[in-house]
DNA sequence: CTATTTCATGTTACCGGTAACAATTTCCTA
DNA sequence: TAGGAAATTGTTACCGGTAACATGAAATAG
């Protein structure tokens, strides 16, 4: 109705004093029973919404906790937010959710942008940042918690797995079940750096055993079943013996079971199929695929956890770095 | 290192006022290369990052697009952000995502929430919001798109297509390939009134055509494959005669048709079976499920261009109303 | 060489709340 | 019923920038 109702017109319509309205409002102590309720219907009433920049500026506080990912379109972030917001929600922080697209500058501008805003934390995937964003993460005035990976420096806490170490496992299973014409097919390679490790990790420890990979493909783009499909119809068009293919994600290895599908390939008889995330999309698929599971929801709650404790302890909290243990199942399809 | 920089910090030690450092730093107009230079320099030595807070309540400005969906899991609304991220890429305004859980009461909060920072613009999913909400949004001073949906009435500017008439199209389709025998299986149904209005408008086409659903499911539960291959399976079960299942997501169609892959039914000689949002999970199946294009990343870019246009026109906007054309692929499942 | 612009920089006030502290009122207790 | 603690309300200053206007310096004109 009226133009823009600010807390002094609240204020005034209920005969109080400014201050006094605000604390109404916030359902601060030292408030009457009676001048509350009464702030409280007027600012209802005339649909009063508080001004949060001018409250954050003067009380120095923002009830905001930032979170960084690459992408939402990759299956893989919406479980970790929501394992952030599950925590978050016992207390009055708020998550807002930034996109860095796998891109360092992005990354850096998006971060910026972000602490710009003061928020009371800082939660972001991966621990390879540029350096201007390294300096700002070290010298923010919130607590940053690094998710997802451990394979590196954190800047102070972190929570994640290590993907190289779940490369390896996945190699020793595969090994153990007797595959060893095996191929690796990965997405994003050059940016995703987790994708990159468990590649690194998987080929390390197959030729640890002596064995080679007799194919891998690095594909720039999104992963996503219909490429999956595609780059696993050309790697075994190249080596039809392989017996055995690792993927960097789940949503790439659906595909490949897709491909097995559709040429009546079956799994694991003419090929052995290996994903990475635990994502949703298996199941209800008729075969279970072998996974690893990233954690991915209890990552996102330790790391509100950490927010939180770092922001109720008075002095700066000391390092934490925690390290989970993703659990490897291997389905039907290995 | 040091504590805070603040800008007056920046400002002495580059020997100049607030002000002009303050206009440096914004690549506004009126100050000296030399300047300007020189004030970037150290800011970026010294790590200085501007408190958007101050900036914003003094200059009146927020560079903000508030985005409100019910859900990120549910793999549809990432792509209506990524229409509207690049749409806003074209301007400093950011998108900034806000769940409201398929929940009125939540969606509330959260637009109460994302209002108080006083955004650039709004843009929400839905029509259907509680009476505080809907207030909210009239009053807002900033421009409010509702996307997805326009049966029902818009507060003032809408972006969607009819779910009412996208249910009636895939009926008539249905129809026309002869089948006769068909039941409906949605989830989220008491919340989702997008899948309601298709199922209405789908079982209305039918029983205008003399034929009634066999039989129908509303699933309380979030969609995933999983959900879609155990419940066609129960109503498959109860119903073995039926020769088609429309869903109100293809999520659930994928789980449809995994259930006839794992039980060895064909598809669609043995059951049709269609979806909804043509996601990408579809694509790289072995067989084309029949879908309706939701049209999601147009109405992200529309929706974004109308706050754009919005903010850069002098005096408000006149109510903008878009009805997209879903268009239906029949794909080899019907 | 002075008058008039133009460009660059500085000054002042204010954005809309809230912390900290002061003042007032109410309620007890002796 | 006076005196003091407790509960409530008010006053003042300030959060960290920026709009608007004022001022000073350099450039162009006559």
């Amino acid at each position: 109705m009226t133009k823009k109702m600010l807390l002094k017109d609240v204020a005034r319509l209920a005969g109080v004093s400014e201050m006094t309205a605000s604390r109404a409002l916030r359902s601060a102590p030292d408030v009457s029973k009676a001048t509350r309720t009464k702030v409280e219907e007027i600012a209802r009433a005339h649909g009063y919404v508080p001004n949060r920049i001018a409250g954050s500026l003067s009380s120095q506080s923002v009830n905001l906790v930032a979170v960084v990912v690459p992408s939402l379109n990759s299956f893989v972030f919406p479980e970790v937010l929501s394992g952030i917001s599950s925590v978050l929600k016992q207390s009055p922080l708020k998550p807002v959710v930034g996109i860095s697209g796998y891109e360092m500058d992005e990354e850096e501008d998006v971060i910026r942008e972000m602490l710009s805003w003061r928020p009371s934390g800082l939660i972001v995937a991966g621990l390879e940042h540029n350096e201007a964003t390294q300096r700002m993460l070290t010298q923010a005035d919130c607590p940053v918690v690094e998710v997802m990976d451990v394979d590196g420096t954190p800047l102070r806490h972190c929570v994640g797995i290590s993907h190289l170490q779940a490369g390896r496992d996945m190699a020793a299973q595969i090994l153990a079940q007797g595959y060893r014409r095996i191929g690796f097919i990965g997405t994003k390679m050059p940016q995703d750096f987790r994708a990159r490790k468990r590649f690194d990790g998987f080929s390390e420890a197959l030729a640890a055993q002596g064995v080679a990979l007799v194919d891998s493909l690095h594909y720039a783009g999104d992963s996503s079943i219909a490429t999956g499909r595609q780059l696993t119809a050309e790697m075994l068009e190249r080596h039809p013996d392989l017996d055995c293919i690792y993927y960097s994600s789940d949503v790439m290895s659906v595909g490949g079971y897709m491909h097995c599908l559709a040429t009546g390939l079956s799994v694991p008889q003419d090929v052995a199929l290996a994903g990475f995330n635990n994502l949703q999309i298996l199941a209800g698929l008729p075969l279970q695929l072998a996974t690893t599971d990233a954690c991915r929801r209890q990552i996102g709650e330790r790391a509100a956890e950490i927010v939180l404790k770092a922001r109720e302890s008075a002095e700066e909290l000391p390092p934490i770095c925690e390290t989970l243990s993703p659990r490897i199942s291997l389905g039907q399809s290995l």
